[in-house]
DNA sequence: CCGCTTCATTGCGCAAGAGCAAAGAGCGTC
DNA sequence: GACGCTCTTTGCTCTTGCGCAATGAAGCGG
């Protein structure tokens, strides 16, 4: 059965049906306090481009992604976007509490049309101190962030443009790729530009990059859309 | 009176004597709390270039640095090294429990002769628990490093490399910076190496872009050390 | 004091990729 | 079906800054 189609015909009580339990942050929760979370949770839906919250707002709540993928984004006074990473379902964002910091320090956009629950600020202490599933949810969520983050640094400045393309590509194939008959599909809509700004470089040369292992059949791209064939063959 | 020169005379004794209740993990403890610390503690010295602990490394324990600087540094398959970030006095590190993670992710590596102090892993729920400030801290240290990372990538993913190497050592001064009659000079020794490792790129251009700001009078640069006469002249 | 190692400077040639420009393709809308 | 918008492709030029190489300077150890 489809995730998304659950969520956004059934909407907040379906959640409980759903196997929603089987996110981290619900883990070692029994029925009782999975009920109890989600009956404070408000329900989001966000549609593509639009933003869940922008860098800078006051943080009033937490969320966790229930379905759609996401970018994390800060832009520059000089305007230029920079994706500072992808966020997966069952993830949790906007943890500003977890960084003792009263405001977001990024944008969340919603790369694909997405779902999520957040909770008011005001309860994470007490979800902490309650939920020992959370915490553990909270810190992997922080750790896998710092590593996403120091693995883009690495290849930003150690690797060519080419190389960090098809990093990044890997990246999300990791965490959003989806079985094709053709391969391995990113499973969300993702423009030149996107990738542009998320391994620093232009569109053009993405653009120029994707064409050519277009050419030798490593990857099929179309508008918004690449799925990968080959990759093993990428240049890692 | 030089904390440094205090440290290494008395030892962990003088910690009590010495103002370390004013760093941030201890704030908020009483006397008793703090002393019950420092008697769990291990004290490191190293040497400059030696490392507190090396990447994959088992995370036994985490640190606090109580003098000197370090850098934080991931090295890639091809032999590479990228300086992730610079951590100050005061500081914690090594705190792969806030991460979930059983390993070291990169590291430690002595900018500067240094002193900390370190504390069995298997302590750290404890800490947490126990010792309020130490939460705060712990999550103020992440969401610094994740701001300062980001910031990191925003520079790399946009900026030249002349202004990536003035956000570097803009921010050098900041955690590094000391005053002399000279202008603000970065406290350890930093080689060109040193900088094009944290900026992604070359030792030439590093040593390029320096030499020409001093012609401009907006730095002084000797081996191992430099001076910032002008920050605010600095292609920011 | 001499030689060795580490660190820094500078010049030159070249390649990667950014910037610019123009055209084409897919998709929604009126 | 025509228009317009967004996204993509591709060619050309020009700059940045890397790679390489040679020289010099500073500090260390014997």
């Amino acid at each position: 059965m489809n995730r998304r189609e659950t969520m956004t015909q059934f909407g907040k009580e379906a959640l409980l049906q759903a196997n929603i339990s089987e996110l981290l942050p619900f883990a070692s929760l029994d029925e009782d306090q999975t009920r109890k979370m989600i009956d404070l949770a408000t329900v989001h839906r966000v549609k593509q481009n639009k933003t869940y919250f922008d860098e800078g707002d006051r943080a009033e709540n937490f969320f966790l992604l229930i379905d759609g993928f996401l970018r994390i984004v800060r832009t520059t006074k000089e305007g230029d976007q920079v994706v500072v990473l992808h966020i997966a379902p069952g993830q949790m964002f906007g943890i500003a509490k977890a960084f003792e910091s009263v405001n977001y320090t990024a944008t969340a956009q919603a790369a694909s049309e997405g779902l999520a629950l957040s909770w008011p600020s005001e309860l994470w202490d007490m979800f902490i101190q309650d939920y020992p599933g959370f915490q553990k949810a909270t810190r992997r969520a922080v750790g896998t962030r710092v590593t996403e983050m120091q693995d883009k640094l690495i290849s930003m400045a150690t690797h060519q443009v080419e190389r960090r393309i098809a990093h990044a590509i890997l990246r999300l194939v990791e965490q959003a790729g989806k079985e094709t008959e053709d391969g391995v599909a990113i499973d969300f809509p993702l423009t030149r530009q996107d990738i542009s700004e998320m391994t620093g470089t232009t569109l053009h040369s993405v653009s120029r990059c994707l064409s050519k292992w277009q050419r030798d059949g490593l990857v099929r791209s179309e508008r918004r859309r690449v799925v990968v064939r080959q990759p093993e063959a990428l240049p890692v």
